[in-house]
DNA sequence: TTGATAAATGCAAACCATCTGCATTTTGGG
DNA sequence: CCCAAAATGCAGATGGTTTGCATTTATCAA
């Protein structure tokens, strides 16, 4: 794990636990964002049995401290993945089959400036994800 | 109401009943994706005491049939707009008051090739929504 | 190394948006 | 006006996510 995450960990007065570090390992191992269920399940094949609210709480605070981000596919559930050491990017999603892919691509960081003058808000962050049909469900 | 809309109701065999009638007259008042428990609440000020699961399937029919958009902002709930006579466009909320206002621009169209030359899925929609501060509460 | 203490965890139960089943009512075509 | 299909209301289920609380664990200073 990389000691970054240990270091903002710190300093938000955060421990370092065994269930903490396997869920952010497995996050680590992981291309694409999964579910909070989907983390537990993974987590309980390495031999880390946790319980799931512990999932979601950590979820929750490394969203907070940064170091997680959440996208959410209008599925009914969240996904999370690992955002130390990984850049800024979209998704794409098949309708048939849920496989998700990235889209290392952002149209948007000059576009932030539009928005702002047209809206006069302060822009923090934006969503943007596809959906359509990967080559095996078309 | 739009005969266009009477129409496509029509065309997919659904009956226009007082319930629906109000709701999508509702939607077409709301300048901004509002969510099922909104709505609900809007008509029942209106003097349509619908029930919340009425309106829940009715949002669900009419997306089907594609009259109605449904937002996600990653606040827990969905929030839905009419499309019909409104042209494609995003949105921003704001992180303090929850205030959306709608963007009515759209930099994707011209990405979408792209995307799917990297990806080779067929591409058929995309969310696309900012968050940021509003001018009251920044 | 040990002890104190704040943080983290597990378990049970609560929450909340949304959906389903079913009996009853309404709509629209014939 | 009648009737079958569609729509509605009510009750209750569902599933993701959160909260309360007692117990355990990580960290750090002595």
């Amino acid at each position: 794990m990389a000691d970054s995450i240990i270091e903002r960990l710190r300093a938000g007065g955060k421990k370092l636990t065994k269930a903490r570090r396997a869920i952010l390992e497995a996050l680590e191992r992981s291309s694409v964002p999964i579910t909070a269920g989907e983390l537990h399940a993974r987590l309980r094949k390495v031999r880390v049995p946790i319980d799931l609210v512990t999932v979601y709480r950590n979820l929750g605070m490394l969203q907070k401290l940064g170091l997680v981000t959440a996208v959410g596919l209008h599925d009914g559930q969240m996904r999370y993945e690992v955002r130390h050491g990984r850049e800024h990017h979209h998704h794409i999603q098949c309708r048939g089959c849920g496989k998700i892919v990235d889209l290392m691509l952002c149209p948007i960081k000059k576009l932030t400036a539009v928005v702002e003058a047209k809206t006069k808000f302060a822009v923090e962050s934006h969503t943007l994800e596809f959906f359509g049909w990967c080559p095996q469900c078309r």
